[in-house]
RNA sequence: GGAGAGGUGCCGGAGUGGUAACGGAGCAGAUUGCUAAUCUGUCGACGCGCACGUGUCGCAUGGGUUCGAAUCCCAUUCUCUCCGCCA
């Protein structure tokens, strides 16, 4: 007989921290008393009928050793005897089971319903006015008169064609033409270069995924929406290569000196994005499919939060060079991604929309992901230990070429950044 | 798509009805006059116990047969080899 057994380690810290749980939750405007409370009720439940079928099967396992040996010694007459008594056991053992699985399906059930508990540093809030601007730098330009808004330019250089791609697919699906093209591989390379040079490890991954890698990073079942699901053969395009990425360490058992892990990779991302209209979802603002770099990394706990940091610096390096004014921002409770204990996103102006836009997305999902994903590590006494999850968007494109389009405009046409001119090997779009 | 073989612990790898050999890695302890060797133990999950401990589960997954299943039966799934098709 099999269990379902779920290994959430996180119980008995649950069950250790219940009142700082709830608190810390408060900042996300949950009131998780009666989740937590739920979640406690559910496991006791659990813990008793475990308790209560081990002693039966343990019971039933001696018997069956003890009629081995009575027919081994040739007294059938008394193993007949005992096998009578097995019967009873075995249905109470079957029946319990049989509980035991329903109630740690609740109990999973439960539990996927509390999100990851924000770090102390998440301000409270609700929505994304109550985010906090940590960060800010460069200056934004003053553009010519006669600017234009990226789909304007893009129109007008014919560099990207949105018609084209409703035609062969639907809004929401661009296609890149001639030096805009261009632009989007050089960026692509610029951006992997950029990555290894500081350590990530480049990889290529699958853009469809199962449903195992899906819930192992988060996005199902809660978020199924968001992803195009192939069904013919249950597979889901990846929303961000995260999932694959990410789950590339699903049920592992590292080493200390495996870690930290960083790797990065270009895929394309697709996501369904029900919701907005109007100027916000414009042009390159809001995609069904874009292309972005991602870089992921697997740490020691204790090391998470000092990762997190240097990523961030990485990043501010990459939009220094790309000289794009941006700002960062520590999400609010409100805001938070549901799996994710802290996040930085980033935004860069985009001069003729005049709006932010989000560039990059950086979290610490600390024990969150690898609680589902199984990835655990030997810590330096051997014994197994959860490891922390992080990633960051370095970069997405689309956004990044919306602000490079506005922000570079001249009269005589789009400058490239000079990091980018090797890449590209022109220096105007005209 | 057709045919065959296979899936055993962190890794490798035995095991055709009596309750997971053996080897390696890692960790812990012991020991030895030096980046090493040797010996012993440990090794996945979930419980119970203050604790020394101890129970259950785990042989791809889910069922079934049996007092008892890695082993027998059914379904599913994945991998490999050959054929077909094909970038």
């Amino acid at each position: 007989m099999c269990l379902k057994i779920s290994p959430m380690l996180v119980l008995q810290v649950i069950r250790d921290n219940k009142k700082e749980i709830a608190a810390a939750l408060k900042k996300r405007n949950l009131d998780a008393d009666t989740l937590l409370e739920n979640v406690l009720e559910l496991d006791e439940k659990r813990r008793a009928l475990q308790t209560e079928m081990d002693q039966t099967l343990a019971q039933s396992n001696k018997l069956s050793k003890e009629i081995g040996m009575l027919y081994k010694t040739g007294k059938a007459q008394e193993a007949n005897t005992l096998k009578e008594q097995t019967t009873a056991l075995k249905e109470a053992s079957k029946k319990m089971g049989e509980a035991l699985n329903a109630v740690s399906d609740d109990l999973d059930n439960a539990l996927y319903l509390i999100p990851n508990i924000p770090h102390t540093s998440v301000p409270s809030g609700n929505s994304e006015e109550d985010n906090e601007e940590v960060y800010k730098e460069g200056d934004i330009p003053k553009l010519m008169e006669g600017a234009l808004p990226h789909w304007d330019l893009a129109k007008k250089y014919d560099i990207i064609d949105f018609e084209l791609g409703v035609k062969i697919t639907g809004a929401g699906f661009p296609v890149y033409k001639g030096k805009g093209a261009r632009l989007q591989r050089a960026l692509i390379s610029y951006f992997l270069d950029k990555n290894t040079q500081a350590g990530y490890t480049e990889i290529q991954v699958p853009y469809l995924v199962n449903e195992a890698s899906g819930f192992g990073t988060g996005q199902l079942p809660d978020k199924e929406g968001q992803m195009y699901h192939v069904q013919a053969d249950d597979l889901y395009l990846i929303p961000t290569a995260e999932v694959p990425v990410t789950n590339l360490l699903r049920d592992n058992i590292l080493n200390l000196n495996d870690l930290p892990i960083c790797y990065t990779g270009y895929t394309p991302c697709f996501r369904r994005e029900a919701g907005s209209y109007g100027a916000h979802v414009r042009g390159l603002n809001r995609l069904h499919q874009f292309d972005k770099v991602e870089i992921v990394r697997v740490e020691q706990p204790e090391n998470s939060y000092q990762a997190l940091n240097s990523m961030v610096e990485h990043i501010k390096e990459i939009l220094k060079e790309l000289n794009l004014p941006y700002r960062i921002l520590r999400l609010c409770g409100g805001d938070l991604g549901f799996t994710s204990a802290l996040t930085y996103d980033f935004e860069v102006f985009s001069t003729a929309q005049d709006r932010w836009l989000e560039i990059s997305s950086v979290s610490n999902f600390e024990s969150y992901q690898s609680n589902r994903l199984k990835l655990r590590y030997k810590d330096e006494n051997g014994k197994t230990q959860l490891a922390h999850t992080l990633n960051g968007s370095s970069l997405a494109l689309p956004r990044v070429l919306a602000g490079i389009l506005e922000n570079y405009q001249t009269k005589e046409g789009i400058r490239i950044p000079d990091v980018l001119i090797p890449y590209t090997g022109f220096d105007i779009i005209d």
